[in-house]
DNA sequence: TCAATACCGAACATACTGTACGGTTTTATT
DNA sequence: AATAAAACCGTACAGTATGTTCGGTATTGA
């Protein structure tokens, strides 16, 4: 509607998301974080109730790339699992800093909330694929908690290796059909 | 050495831990602790850093007790792979209210932070016993998350199902050879 | 008995949060 | 161009938490 609305909203977001590429999530104030936004202090929270509201803001643009699937130029997306989970990390690995920002913080937790919530929605379209001798909201749990650390391993490692190639560790791993 | 130290410390630990069956770990202050244990502030200080130093060393407290091998009345440990994750499950239920505490909480990452580095360091030694087709530091990884996954499932559920019976959905999953 | 030390508790400096409010600028609309 | 709505500014403020300091008291171990 208002384009300042959209102006402020992004300042925020992008300073926000530049003070995450140094400190850790909790060692960033509001105060850091209007003052790099150059905005001012009611207006922060004109857009925001409270700082972790923006950190959660912040999470679901990431995600919502990922799992809204929108158009994107990823060609190497096979259809099968392995593909699609290739595909996720490749998106990650888009959004690079934030995500290296988001996890390294001792709330590292909260981007893997949101990103855990995404994994158990996709893992339970899934879940065909992989043995049911066990209760399915385990085996969710199982698969999601797994790819989450492996998501996790991986930027440790400065997502240095080939998604599609971390894909298919996982994949390997997992006792399917 | 001195005794008081010790009776100080333990009725820190001890107010913490009752604190957190009731509130989550943010909603916690230094001041309701040292009411609770009814100690002086610069007290809780001598014994501990910051809060979050006191929450570390309640999770070392009570991992220290499942991966230090201490003598325990368990008496089902068979031994093989899913015998001994039932023994842990078996003593995180012994701590039932620290652990349900410090896993409701928004900081529960912490408590998981401790229990995940426990946890590859046991899996360090049972790495023979899975595929070697993926790099082991991602095994690992892979293994780690998927565990602690499944701890949280099952602290959600209240640890109600059997260590046993949850320890076999575990290995059930994993690919061995 | 006595020196060491752990504790008390109040006071203090510092920092952050979230709200309030009067005034200013921008926007969309007519 | 005029105008009402809105988004913004920024200062001030109340509330709360943290971590430190320090003089005095009580307990401990030797």
């Amino acid at each position: 509607m208002d384009r300042r609305q959209k102006k402020t909203r992004n300042a925020i977001v992008k300073a926000f998301s530049e003070l995450l590429e140094k400190r850790r999530y909790e060692q960033i104030s509001v105060q850091d974080i209007i003052e790099k936004a150059d905005v001012g202090r009611s207006t922060f929270y004109a857009h925001f109730e409270t700082k972790d509201a923006l950190l959660k803001a912040l999470c679901g643009d990431v995600f919502n790339h990922i799992f809204e699937g929108e158009a994107c130029d990823y060609p190497l997306d096979t259809g099968d699992l392995q593909g699609t989970l290739a595909h996720i990390l490749w998106h990650l690995k888009e959004r690079k800093a934030d995500v290296k920002g988001l996890l390294r913080s001792e709330s590292g937790g909260l981007l893997m909330r949101e990103l855990k919530a995404d994994l158990y929605i996709f893992f339970e379209n899934r879940i065909g694929e992989f043995p049911a001798n066990v209760p399915k909201d385990f085996l969710l749990h199982h698969l999601v908690g797994a790819f989450a650390e492996t998501v996790s391993w991986w930027v440790k490692r400065d997502m240095a290796d080939e998604p599609a190639l971390v894909a298919g560790y996982f994949t390997s791993v997992i006792e399917r059909h």
